[in-house]
RNA sequence: GGGGGAAUGUCCCGAGCGGCAAAGGGGGCGGACUGUAAAUCCGCUGGCUACGCCUUCGCAGGUUCGAGUCCUGCUUCCCCCA
């Protein structure tokens, strides 16, 4: 955390309280431009996957904050960066993504934006701009001239970003040691046409962004500012947002909103206060009256941070209808109707299928091996019974109002519905 | 250009005298205990039409009853010399 500076701007102030600072490059400078006027500030998003994933929210939660504080954001689409590939806090070169594979992915992380942002081109309202618009276009010769001249190769070997790989003795390509000249050249340009002057992020990324701030100075732009995040992890260490079936993506299709509900519902004890300021809207007092609750009576906490969040990313209906989805299996030990449901042919089912399918079907096991192992640790269960034999069929005798249930673990449930 | 190393279970790290579905971690998952938490303990962590069959140790061949292990060629990476 950077000092114990009071800032006097509502952006700051925020901000801070609510725990989204790690670093700034000028506190003192961005507070006092921040309370004197409207600042612009932007947030890049590289378009590696279709969806964005709860380590990206954090930033755009600022994003948010920024603008409800009187402020305009601006959400950059790495559409031209991408092509080339950030190597902060990576062990190895990436793959090459197509282009095709990024407009894809492009299009397919714009929608959560509007979900936290106003877009409008007016007054404070949020813009989406894609740095493939000018890094496209660059010319190498004059590239290396008003922009390369600029960075000093003694410098960058120092970067984190760059220094690790080296370290390592992991190969690092031409290619992607020119990624944080892009990013720097973003701010610069957009502190040009769109007059913006604070470019945030994650704490990986402060290497790249206090580069942007730099090049800004040399080409004599504005004076540009710096504000990075605490990388997320749980209390336990652990980096947040990977599940075992893979990331926490903020895309409904990707990850449903009962998904998410669960995620958030699961969270640590220690980690509700801090997830309450980072992830839902609601007042500070609020959160403190939440915070203070002790041993299992914190569950309710979790419950509202999981609605909030919830509702927030997907919508107050989709939030309750998770949350009273969650009501009825846990707490009632129930089938909810709502619970991910899966259709199979009713004569499938009238000529006996084998549990092991069944849970491949369903998708809760990978493979029906993973099916009989679970079954021996006694983790399968059908309509709450534990299943002892893997030979042992289903049929439409055990369907309850119309589904089995079927789950694996205490969490994890889906219904099973024949047509 | 010359010399020397390295690539192992598709999550990661990492052992591996010619008999290996391959030690040990980490991570993940399941079970017990709990509060859908943490900590702790136990189990699992190639596939299948499953007491049997099939496929795995960078790639392609070869020697052998049998190769991750030996030989040959290739690819990639690292180190030293130039």
């Amino acid at each position: 955390m950077t000092s114990d500076f009071q800032p006097k701007s509502d952006f700051l102030r925020v901000l801070s309280e609510r725990g989204f600072i790690h670093q700034c490059s000028d506190f003192a400078g961005l507070d006092e431009k921040a309370r004197n006027g409207r600042i612009t500030a932007y947030v890049g998003y590289d378009c590696t996957a279709p969806s964005l994933h709860i380590g990206n929210l954090i930033s755009a939660m600022m994003l948010h904050w920024l603008q409800q504080t009187g402020h305009r954001p601006i959400t950059l689409m790495g559409g031209g960066t991408t092509r080339v590939g950030d190597p902060s806090g990576k062990d190895e070169t990436r793959k090459l993504l197509t282009v095709e594979q990024i407009e894809a992915n492009k299009n397919g992380i714009k929608g959560v934006f509007s979900k936290l942002l106003h877009y409008s081109p007016d007054g404070n309202g949020a813009i989406m701009v894609d740095n493939a618009e000018w890094l496209t276009k660059l010319n190498y010769i004059d590239m290396l001239r008003d922009i390369g001249r600029h960075f000093s190769i003694n410098r960058m070997l120092s970067m984190d970003s760059v220094k690790l790989r080296l370290d390592r003795e992991q190969e690092l390509s031409f290619i992607e040691f020119n990624y944080m000249i892009l990013q720097s050249y973003d701010f610069v340009e957009l502190s040009r046409n769109y007059d913006c002057c604070l470019q945030m992020g994650g704490s990986d990324q402060w290497g790249n962004i206090v580069n942007g701030v730099d090049l800004g100075r040399r080409m004599g732009s504005q004076q540009l500012y710096a504000l990075t995040t605490p990388l997320l992890t749980t209390a336990s260490g652990a980096k947040m947002g990977k599940t075992a079936s893979g990331a926490v993506w903020l895309n409904a299709d990707m990850f449903s909103p009962y998904e998410y509900w669960q995620f958030w519902r699961n969270t640590e004890d220690a980690d509700v206060s801090r997830f309450l300021k980072l992830f839902t809207l609601l007042p500070l007092d609020e959160i403190a009256k939440l915070s203070a609750l002790g041993g299992a009576e914190i569950n309710e906490a979790k419950k509202v941070l999981a609605t909030e969040a919830t509702a927030l990313l997907h919508s107050r209906a989709a939030a309750d209808e998770a949350a009273e989805t969650a009501r009825q299996t846990f707490e009632q030990g129930g089938a909810a109707e709502t619970l991910p449901t899966i259709i199979i042919p009713a004569a499938e089912l009238a000529d006996g299928l084998g549990v092991l399918a069944a849970f491949v079907t369903a998708g809760l096991v990978a493979s029906t091996g993973e099916a009989r192992r679970l079954i021996q640790g006694g983790g399968l269960r059908v309509n709450d019974e534990a299943v002892s034999d893997p030979r042992s069929t289903l049929d439409p005798t055990l369907l309850r109002d119309g589904a089995i249930k079927l789950s694996m673990g205490k969490k994890k449930h889906v219904l099973l519905k024949a047509e």
